[in-house]
DNA sequence: TATTGTTATACTCTATAACTATA
DNA sequence: TATAGTTATAGAGTATAACAATA
């Protein structure tokens, strides 16, 4: 099937997903990640920036899941919620692009938030193909908590950082990450 | 089923599993992940620690399969061999919590490398439950191969950095995620 | 009784490919 | 012919829970 705005049948909404299960307190993998234990060798992978940027984003997915669990908010949901209200009207094909996922995966991520009734298709006015996405008022009024809590959830992590080094670390970041893939 | 270490059956192995599907060059997803598109109003994302390290992330896990893909080793394999090779007769209780990942996902991870002939599980000394994990001696060989490649690539994803950017880099990683989780 | 390794099962995430409607 | 959205399907990765052997 294709488009069926314009069709009575009820569309298939996707049922809100659980956070993430991988983070469960309840038995084996439920405890906190701890990126150094003491009396283990680690070798190269102490010198590498790759490893360290993954030790520390293991870290801040788990956080930033615990803080907005509330709400039901993972980071990729936090992020199309972002790009939705900053740049009214995109398609679902310029949030996989911006999201760098697949357009597939951008419906069933746009679904579940949906479901959560926090966002909606409208028709997009030069394309009958496409949708504006957009947020609805509760999406809006989430949003705003929402943000406040990441916000804060940021803050959390970047306490041990004075904000010169927060400001150093975006800007190195920055360079790591640039547009252009680097040279095989 | 227990241990059956000391039973002639047969113990099943894995099949290597595949690099990543999410990185081929195929089709919908199959381009580079642009971490910073033009025309694109990210909004408070754009301030976020935690978005400007999952950016990084992205690129370099996309740049180490790409890099590793002869070898057929992803980044948690890498890391699996490196803390076997230098921490001989861990058990895999031990690698489980030194990845953060659940003891049945040690042993997958472990099967794939001993599909690969890599690792091997030796008896251990102490417990007669547990195995002490070793590298097979194609293990030794290739493992040096590969840390000379994950070298290399981590030199690539850096070389927007000199050297001293990049040390203080790590560092400010290192104070991000420290042994204990952030307080509430 | 607790722990080690193992297996079974389930769920999330992501991708690829085919399809309908529209450009 | 190409593109937007959708669906079906498949795969990797992770978790939880139960189990046998051993501590």
């Amino acid at each position: 099937m294709a488009v069926t705005r314009n069709t009575s049948k009820a569309r298939k909404t996707r049922e809100p997903l659980a956070p993430d299960p991988a983070l469960g307190e309840g038995g084996d993998g439920g405890g906190h990640f701890n990126p150094h234990l003491p009396d283990v060798d680690y070798g190269v992978l102490d010198t590498l920036t790759g490893y360290a940027i993954r030790r520390a984003q293991i870290r801040i997915y788990e956080d930033f899941v615990r803080s907005l669990a509330a709400w039901q908010i993972t980071p990729p949901r936090f992020s199309a919620l972002q790009i939705i209200a900053r740049n009214p009207g995109v398609r679902l094909t310029d949030l996989a692009r911006i999201l760098g996922i697949a357009r597939s995966g951008a419906v069933m991520l746009f679904d579940a938030l949906e479901a959560m009734q926090l966002v909606a298709r409208e028709p997009s006015p030069t394309d009958r193909r496409a949708y504006a996405l957009a947020l609805t008022a509760t999406g809006r009024q989430t949003l705003a908590a929402v943000t406040e809590a990441v916000c804060d959830h940021d803050a959390r992590i970047g306490a041990q950082l004075s904000e010169a080094e927060r400001q150093t670390l975006l800007r190195l970041l920055d360079k790591l990450a640039p547009g252009e893939p680097w040279q095989s």
